[in-house]
DNA sequence: GCCAACGTTGGC
DNA sequence: GCCAACGTTGGC
C-alpha cells in the first residue's frame, strides 16, 4: 500500500468535478517519471492526495483511491483530444502513455494550502513543498499523508479504524 | 503576466 | 554524449 500526491488544475479538473463523477480516469499525463509511477508502482487500493495546482491558493483538496491500475491512455491517440500526442503519433510509434482510474474518498472539510504545508515542521521532506517541484505525480510518506489528512479535517481519517463506518463515506 | 526550474529536443 | 535552445509547469 502506497501513498501519492496527484496534481490537477481545478480550471481543468478539480475536486468538485470528482465529487460529481465519483470515478475518473487520470488522463493526460505526459511526463515519463510520472507515467512510470502510474505504470509500475500504483496499485489498486493506494490512496492519493488530490492537489490543486495553478489555483488560488494551490493546495490539497481531498483524497482519492486507485480503483483500476495502469491501462493505455488513448487520449494520446485521439486527434480531437487536448492531450493528443502529435509527435509520437506522427512518428508512427506505439502509444507510451497510461492512466489509472481513481474514485473519490472524500473532499476535505477544509483545503490545506501549499503555504500551510510549507510552514509545518512535521511535513519536512514533502516533495511538493520543494521549490520548483514540477512532478505531477509524487510518492508521499505515510506519516505525511496522515498529517495532511489531519490538517484537512478528514472524516476518512477519523474513522479509519472503523472500516464499516468508512463505507458510508 | 513574469519568471525560475527543469524536462525535452536536436545539432554537432 | 554534450549542451544550447526551446517548451512547459506552476507559484507568485
Amino acid at each position: 500500500m502506497q501513498y501519492w500526491l496527484m496534481k490537477s488544475e481545478p480550471s481543468v479538473y478539480g475536486i468538485d468535478d470528482l465529487v460529481r463523477d465519483g470515478v475518473t480516469g487520470w488522463e493526460g499525463v505526459r511526463n515519463y517519471q510520472a507515467r512510470n509511477f502510474m505504470r509500475d508502482e500504483m496499485k489498486a487500493g493506494d490512496l492519493a492526495l488530490f492537489y490543486h495546482s495553478n489555483a488560488n491558493p494551490p493546495g490539497v483538496a481531498g483524497v482519492m483511491r486507485v480503483v483500476r491500475e495502469a491501462y493505455p491512455d488513448d487520449t494520446a491517440e485521439q486527434t480531437s483530444s487536448p492531450y493528443y500526442d502529435t509527435k509520437t503519433m506522427r512518428a508512427g510509434k506505439s502509444n507510451p502513455w497510461v492512466r489509472v482510474d481513481l474514485e473519490l474518498v472524500e473532499k476535505f472539510a477544509r483545503e490545506v494550502s501549499l503555504a500551510e504545508l510549507r510552514e509545518d515542521a512535521r511535513l519536512e521532506g514533502l516533495m511538493v513543498t520543494r521549490k520548483g517541484s514540477r512532478l505531477s505525480i509524487q510518492p508521499v510518506e505515510k506519516k505525511h499523508f496522515l498529517h495532511i489528512c489531519r490538517l484537512g479535517k478528514s472524516r476518512f481519517l477519523s474513522c479509519a479504524g472503523f472500516p464499516k463506518l468508512c463505507l458510508l463515506l
